[in-house]
DNA sequence: TAGCGTATTGAACATGCGTTCAGGCTCTCC
DNA sequence: GGAGAGCCTGAACGCATGTTCAATACGCTA
């Protein structure tokens, strides 16, 4: 087996990565498709054409190529978002992937985001905390609409967008829209996903006839003390 | 061990189930605390009290017991679904889980949304189904908006409702709002959730300014032509 | 009471796993 | 040229897993 040594003349323009970057790569690649429980040393190291000892050898333990994995790509992701910053703040947090040139990204953050993991963790509070920056940011130029609890509102989106690409799966079946798909930008068919999406973040789906309602049941709500705490829903369920 | 059969004189108030049920709820709370992967025959027979055994006898495999599991719990969600739109109907997807009063079922849920399961899929559709119809008649009774695209919007609207399930932990880490408490309905705490939401729900987060702006960039991407298939979020990208 | 079928056990089996380790290979430097 | 360091292999170990199976206990029917 070739090895693939970074010191090597260059003259290779197959794969100059190093063997545990191969492997890293791979494990991402792995476990975006067959989950934390379907990937195994061995596997990996069979798709990055090494032994399965080399694996352990480089990360320790595949818990350590686990975490390594996931900072790989909380990297890769932050470091888009740092690009398109720069080049302009972005109001919506559905093309989060977009400028993420690594093709496991998407499928690989929506199975580590159910999961727990102290590096997704940061990643998701980041996202948040830039979220609510451009929202902030959108207020002031008239673009957005003001919110009573930004932080909320922000938290409530951003979850939203990704637990969409959580169940990218039911998208792709129900809509045809592949939110992992490498190509998200230049992807058609993401357009049956964007445009109800849109439809919604737009106008809402309340009429101003059941804002209200539902505005003054919960100013009612409040006055009538919280020791009660009737759910915004009761409003809703009158008829129950 | 006791024998814990169905057939006996009842006078046991303490556990009348089967053990074949015993061992099927007990699963279905280790799936949903531990996840597929950390859920081993030998630790669903030791938390019901059985040998290891019993649990293939009466399930087959493990694959077996995890699909009674998804069947058990697709059909108290159904069944919940079917008590509350039997006392009407209800305009918000959020409170799925209210009336399914098995404890397990938000967490089961928010395990098995991710994976691969054919009883889950068809829950899905089920809902998105359900969901379409409520916002037809919350359509036609005044309280929600017309859509471009109905179906499409049931769709997004369910997906990003079960996608915040899957990610509770981030959201009872974030706002401190636990969305698979089994008392969903008395939590105080979800509030914190149900506020934001309602609040995009209400009237969405573009003012007349943008929403006119994405309008007239669709139709203009509409008429350019599909070929160039141009994103709705390159309206927003124009200062890159 | 005898017989039968179901429920249940606990020991066994094969398998696949993560991980270890002694050793070979290939560079680099003296 | 020789020594050393790092990369890498492949066989091995111990362990936990899903599953099988013979044997036992129990409850019902005749």
């Amino acid at each position: 087996m070739r090895s693939g040594s970074p010191s090597g003349s260059g003259s290779s323009p197959i794969d100059d990565r190093t063997a545990k970057a191969r492997i890293r790569d791979t494990a991402i690649e792995c476990f975006a498709e067959c989950g934390v429980a379907g990937t195994t040393a061995r596997k990996v190291a069979d798709m990055a054409g090494v032994s399965p000892g080399l694996v352990i050898h480089h990360f320790g333990s595949m818990e350590g190529l686990r975490a390594a994995c996931d900072e790989h790509v909380a990297d890769a992701i932050r470091r888009a978002k740092a690009g398109a910053m720069a080049s302009g703040p972005e109001l919506d947090v559905f093309g989060l992937m977009r400028d993420t040139d690594i093709g496991f990204t998407g499928s690989y953050l929506a199975r580590m985001l159910s999961d727990d993991s102290p590096a997704v963790e940061n990643l998701v509070d980041d996202l948040i905390a830039d979220a609510e920056l451009y929202f902030e940011q959108g207020v002031e130029s008239g673009m957005l609409r003001p919110s009573d609890d930004p932080r909320g509102r922000a938290v409530v989106l951003v979850l939203w967008s990704l637990g969409g690409l959580v169940l990218h799966r039911h998208f792709k079946r129900l809509l045809g829209a592949d939110l992992t798909d490498p190509d998200l930008a230049t992807n058609p068919s993401l357009m049956a996903y964007m445009a109800p999406a849109y439809e919604i973040l737009g106008s809402g789906i309340f009429t101003e006839a059941l804002a209200s309602r539902l505005r003054s049941a919960a100013t009612e709500a409040k006055e009538t003390g919280p020791e009660r705490a009737p759910s915004t829903q009761s409003a809703q369920k009158e008829t129950r």
